[in-house]
Order: C-alpha cells, then structure tokens, then sequence
DNA sequence: CGTAATTTCTACATTGCGTAGAAAATCTTG
DNA sequence: CAAGATTTTCTACGCAATGTAGAAATTACG
C-alpha cells in the first residue's frame, strides 16, 4: 500500500531511502504496540492512557511511563489502528478495527502477496487441522450459494 | 561488537511474553531481501552473488555492489531462508525453503496468532473470491478422502 | 488564580536493512 | 611460486521504526 509508491522513487534517489517492503509489514506492530493493541482489543470501553498504562503494569510487563502510552497510542493513531476520542478529557482510544478484522487484513495481504495463489492455498488447507478444514468447510456451504 | 552486550542486559528489562504475532515478523524481509528471494525461487540452480547481482540489475531495479548483495545473502541465509554451498568456489546460494511453504509459513504464522481462529477463518472464508473458495471446496472433497 | 493532571513536543538509544569500502582469503596464470 | 584478479569477510555508515521518557504546553479543578 504505502510502501509501493516509494519504490519507484527508489531508482533514482538511490542509497539510504529505506522502505519496508511488503504490504503486510506495514500492519506488523512493534512489541509495545502489539501489547496496547491487544488492551483495546479485550477492552470493550475506550481507554485512556492511564488505563492503558494501569493494564500493562497488572499484566506484569513493565509499567512504562505515561508518556511513552501516549507516544505508542500517537503512532498507533497515526497509522490508523487507533481512533482517538479528544472530545473526551482524558482522551479516549479504542482500536479502530476489531482483531479478528486486523488479522484477515494480514492474511489476505500475505496471501494477496503470493505468486501462485492455488499452490499456497493447496498446502496451506493440507496443513490445518481436521477441526478447522470442517469449520471451513461449513463456511463454504452458508457462503454465497 | 560491543552493543551487543548492552542489548542483551536491556532486553531482561523488557521481556515480554514474545509470543503472540512475534513470530511472522522473524519472516518479514526487506526490499532487497525480498529481490534476493524472489531469485531464488525463480531460479532452479544455486547462484553465486554475482548472478544474484547481474539478475538484479536486468531486472532494471538497481545493481547493488557484490558486497551488498553478500552481506544480503548473508543476513538472510543467518535468518534460515538461505542456504550457502562454501564448498564451491564461487560460493552457491539457494532457498532453504519453496516460495510457497514460505507464504504458507506466514500464513500460519499470522493464523496462529489469531486469539478467536474460528472468526478469524470465518471472515477470511467469507471475503475470498468466489473461484478461490470454489478451489477451497476441492482441495477439502480430496483432502481426507 | 494556582496547582495538578493531561497532552504534545522533542529527543535519545537500539535494531534492522541497504549500502559499500577495506581487508583478508582464495584462485588463476605466467 | 609470485603477482594480479576474484571472492569473501569485516567493519561501518545512513536512515527509518520503535521503545523510552523528560520538558514544555495545555487543560481541568478547587
């Protein structure tokens, strides 16, 4: 998505202009973030960055600085994975698409990014497990037809 | 080098449980990473760095120094994704894995981290082309048959 | 208004990747 | 075998992303 655009610009501008590559690396979270985004997802009220900071320090983690929550909340808005509520005195955030949305998106950008889609998809089914090929299989009768 | 040391001590600090969605990160390569790979896979026979960087250059993206293209091939085969024949002069390199068990790793990666699979392969099966479910259907009929 | 809580701004350390020169190891050839 | 050529390793830099948090600005509250 970002990433491909700056890749043309990459010929000429030459050494040094780093760009992560694939698509789903731009949904790839660092640790911290990862955490805080695991927080708003169990949560099913907004959070501050208080209560953020409050969880991660109960999880036993590490309690960082309440600033440092509201650098990592900052970035994670910034990218669009947060949705900030400043109408609120201490601002309010909550994840802006449910986990199991934010996972699909990582798969069918892992898969988007496949060259031979049947092939993946062949060894990928062969590999899961009974349970889930009946799941899938369940799904793919209620699907469309 | 000496930072190495210094890491090791700061990451005590830090430790979290590096469980969760950790894992498909360690398989998240860079620009030219990804470059080397994709000629890898392409490519039946071993290269040597200069092949690797000669097929770089035809392919009209840059042509890195041969120094860089070793340092790649050497970060990547030190990540597991390539394998070097020393034993040959010109020294070999292959993929240590098929390009799509590669993806297909991801994909598990990316499903294993899922907190809720079942709604996680509920939406993914639900937002899929319709050929590619038709191909699902047939790779569960033949799967355990 | 003054103090406390909250938020933004700024900045530093570390790490991963792209990049490649310098130096070392190895090969080739006369 | 010696000297040049090729190949490989070592070292290091620039830059972006992330974790980290102090300083400063803003806002709320008594």
């Amino acid at each position: 998505m970002l990433s491909l655009k700056v890749t043309a610009l990459n010929r000429r501008t030459l050494t040094h202009t780093r760009v992560s590559a694939e698509s789903y690396e731009g949904a790839s979270l660092g640790e911290l973030e990862q955490a805080i985004m695991n927080l708003l997802w169990d949560s099913t009220e907004p959070l501050t960055a208080n209560e953020v900071r409050e969880a991660l320090a109960q999880r036993q983690d590490n309690e960082p600085a309440i600033t440092t929550v509201l650098t990592v909340l900052g970035r994670l808005s910034k990218k669009g994975f947060v949705t900030k509520d400043s109408s609120r005195r201490p601002h309010e955030f909550s994840a802006a698409t449910s986990r199991e949305e934010h996972t699909v998106q990582l798969l069918n950008d892992v898969l988007g990014s496949a060259v031979d889609k049947h092939a993946v998809l062949a060894r990928f089914i062969g590999g899961i497990e009974p349970s889930d090929a009946q799941h899938v299989r369940h799904l793919l009768q209620s699907r469309d037809s």
